[in-house]
DNA sequence: CCCCATTACGTAGCACGTAACAATG
DNA sequence: CATTGTTACGTGCTACGTAATGGGG
């Protein structure tokens, strides 16, 4: 057994069984993966695909268990690549990171910013998508860490870690009747039009709840992904808007009007996550905590021990999370 | 990175830092070995091992990590061979298991008997040692399964699977004054020399407590190991002797007479111990089941799911240990 | 008829063994 | 001086690439 040879099978296994594609992948010829697979079936004594013809046709229960195995050994090949990397370049590596366009566009840059400082060697890779590409990217290995508020807990291989608390504000073009009211209220919103995220994105689920709650049933005339979009359309006249707070920007919205709506909706946790088992570098704890200063090394590391949500908790029992 | 460099950097860490006898437990050269490893080294960009001159003198903090990953993949390549026993040879294989003479010699015999009708083909090995060595053996990959009553909670890589509950005999020759006494009482049995277990052993703890819950300090003037050498010196008769209850046997120890002492101490249960992560063969289950009927397929593997005592405690919650 | 996996075969690289060498205690 | 790791070197295996073959859809 060669870890060549279960890396053959699983890179055919995620080519829909179609050996050629998967050789072109591995940058190699497809007969030498066909005999590897071949030999490798030869010394374990059972095959990993049947064959109908001179097809791969499917994964047999012995194969299916072995490509488990075998992953679990390659992600953990991986891992002893990575610990070398650390020791003989401690500064210089690569860093792979999901999120959705707020956490890129509103909240990282500046903690982009102070790492490239301590890092400049590191290379980044920031990936965009919704909530479930990105959780999905960090538990099939695409990237280091995923970065969002929804969707995440579905995993059972992602190790989560919260990070700070955030709620929203309504945002209005100046001089709108809703900046006259002495506070602002559910149903004052719901009297309008709104524009805000997409069902999925951005703790919309939240803002739902609430008008719900109250039995109210806001007209939704037009939603988006991203902040930016959504004040565009506020700022036509299309609407109320409903954004994350941080994604209003004073000294660039100056024709808009950030109404403070904390009271009015459950704040949402913003989560940062990583595949169980992977080995972390340094700068990847770095990372977490310029992201989050409470996310020591001391607490990522206990909060990976953990194994039950009763664990986790206890890490941080006393950590007062930032609210932004 | 091969399988086999990592095999070779294991074994030279297991075999105190020593690349000759190293490499004669594997086979192969002692040259080769070396090589290898500079190779690993070179590629993954740290050492492994310091070199004083020409020794290896120690385990660099990188090589510590890197042995450990490097041991849990090699214990995943054996898993993958144990599927494909599994599915070419089913019904074929080796197991091994460690236990302590109590098991072995009352306990297990029905046991394995049953269990070779089943599986003539598969070879049995049969360990016996101290509690603690035990847990070692199944804790490093030595055997499969550790069967025992002590020791094994302290072993935090193993999962513990309860099998039954069992308490004590006193033995007395023929005619011996406790046999006339109404109700059997520890204040009585303290009057007598006693002979039983090491400590350590076969719930010996178990019996110390009671003793001293009621203040007593009998005199313990002989201990061994194993029942069969403690019912020898009872018959010569050198005091009372306390041994698990299913030590005694009606037809062979007909010179001794044994006194039901369920009443005066706390009972003992003994668990089958297998490594976390270790892939179990069918007939391993079986066996399971042979040894502990309430142990079904589907209870180990939701045992093994479990990751906190308190998921544990609920896949037996409803089962009725047996009484022996 | 095209696509794709297997078989056949040649080659280059590499793992491994033997032998010589060096360093340590 | 004995033990042990490294270097040097030769060889045989094998992984891999190219080319040819054969089955399926």
């Amino acid at each position: 057994m060669k870890l060549q040879q279960l890396r053959y099978i699983c890179e055919v296994a995620s080519n829909n069984l179609n050996v050629s594609t998967a050789a072109q992948n591995l940058y190699t010829s497809q007969p030498g993966v066909s005999k590897q697979i071949r030999l490798l079936e030869d010394e374990l004594g059972v095959e990993v695909f049947t064959r109908n013809g001179k097809h791969l046709t499917q994964i047999t229960p012995a194969g299916q268990e072995i490509l488990n195995i075998a992953r679990e050994m390659l992600r953990q090949a991986e891992n002893i690549r990575q610990v070398g990397e650390e020791y003989s370049n401690p500064k210089s590596g690569k860093l792979a990171i999901a999120t959705t366009h707020t956490q890129a566009r509103y909240r990282l840059p500046p903690v982009i910013d102070a790492f490239r400082q301590h890092y400049p060697d590191v290379t980044l890779h920031l990936q965009q998508g919704t909530p479930q590409q990105i959780a999905q990217m960090a538990s099939n290995g695409t990237v280091d860490f995923a970065i969002a508020t929804e969707a995440m807990e579905h995993y059972s291989n992602l190790i989560l870690l919260p990070c700070y608390r955030w709620n929203r504000s309504v945002i209005v073009p100046k001089n709108h009747p809703l900046t006259r009211l002495p506070k602002l209220t559910l149903e004052a919103i719901a009297d309008y039009p709104l524009v805000t995220y997409v069902f999925g994105f951005t703790g919309r689920s939240r803002l739902d709840e609430a008008f719900q709650a109250r039995g109210l049933n806001p007209k939704v005339v037009f939603t988006a992904t991203d902040a930016d979009v959504i004040k565009t359309y506020v700022k036509l006249g299309m609407g109320v808007g409903i954004i994350a707070h941080m994604a209003y920007e004073p000294e660039i919205d100056t024709d808009l009007v950030a109404l403070e709506a904390g009271h009015l909706f459950e704040s949402s946790t913003t989560k940062i996550a990583f595949r169980k088992g992977m080995w972390l570098r340094s700068f990847m704890f770095d990372f977490m905590k310029d992201f989050a200063p409470h996310l020591t090394r001391a607490r990522v590391e206990a909060a990976i021990l953990a194994d039950t949500p009763e664990d986790l908790e206890r890490v941080f029992l006393n950590v007062e999370l930032p609210v932004l």
